[in-house]
DNA sequence: TAAATAAAGGAGTTTTTTATCTTTTTTATG
DNA sequence: CATAAAAAAGATAAAAAACTCCTTTATTTA
């Protein structure tokens, strides 16, 4: 829940390809849906317009694939969320009123105003690169 | 986000209900549907699944409709929650992995295990009856 | 007991999300 | 320049979520 399905594998195929990318490696479509276990064509798609937007670069031809490039890699992962998702996770009303306001709060307002605030603190903290960096990842997207 | 459609109506009319139902006043399909601006047939379905779970309750018939008793007024919107999504928002891996796991953690684990029991704690903290007897929620839910 | 009222139940439809397949374009290299 | 590798693009398809409509059952009351 919180994120989409796509959004999910957004996020882990952008740490995937990061790590990837510390040594210059570039990944192919085929390789990101294996190491981190989703669907080819689907994450085809998400990839495709993750380039498109930017969050990710890529290019074709033999040796092409997908990479990040220093500015890419100093994003934060919610970059990719709002890429994915909108805004709507940080911004949206917890019980799906039009707007989330303080002049007309729902009862779950203060309480989620935090909570989402904390999703985004959590999501910005930290960038992409040190994502790539740990150790720790790879046993976790390859399942 | 965070809580499907059914669920966010869920929450809103069980609200509207206590809230009415503190005078012991029943209300109809229609009331709630009015009452917190949503659609007639699809709130129907989930007044009678709330029902069905025991959130609610309800008669037929004249002068019948949706109502909480006792018990019901003392439940947390954790239950409410429960019922229509399941544990998923509470339990379910940020990144869509199978299983969150201490032994297995995605990158996102730490952050997010505290911040699905902040959401936990929120929806615990109040009971229903809480909700019912704020004054406040009256302009919130009606729109 | 007939009529009216209100929820329960069953059977759709529509929309959105998730996923697949095929063709086209770009690029490197022999 | 021909071939192969790889992403981009386009067109469906399947599944899930959101939403609607119609019929049945239970209950009250005139
Ligand atoms: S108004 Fe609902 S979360 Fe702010
Ligand atoms: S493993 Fe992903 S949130 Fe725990």
């Amino acid at each position: 829940m919180i994120f989409s399905k796509s959004c999910e594998y957004a996020i882990r195929a952008v740490i995937y390809i990061a790590h990837q990318s510390r040594n210059g490696k570039k990944v192919s479509i085929r390789e990101v849906a294996q190491g981190i276990d989703s669907p080819l064509h689907f994450i085809a798609k998400i990839l495709q317009y993750l380039s498109k937007r930017n969050i990710i670069q890529s290019t074709k031809g033999p040796n092409g694939g997908f990479y990040l490039d220093k500015r890419a890699m100093k994003q934060t992962l919610e970059d990719v969320v709002i890429a994915m998702d909108g805004d709507q996770v940080f911004e949206g009303c917890a019980l799906g009123l039009r707007y989330c306001s303080e002049s007309r709060p729902c009862p779950l307002h203060e309480e989620f105003k935090q909570i989402r605030e904390q999703i985004r603190y959590s999501l910005q903290s930290t960038t992409i690169a040190q994502f790539a960096e740990e150790d720790a990842h790879k046993p976790i997207l390859k399942r």
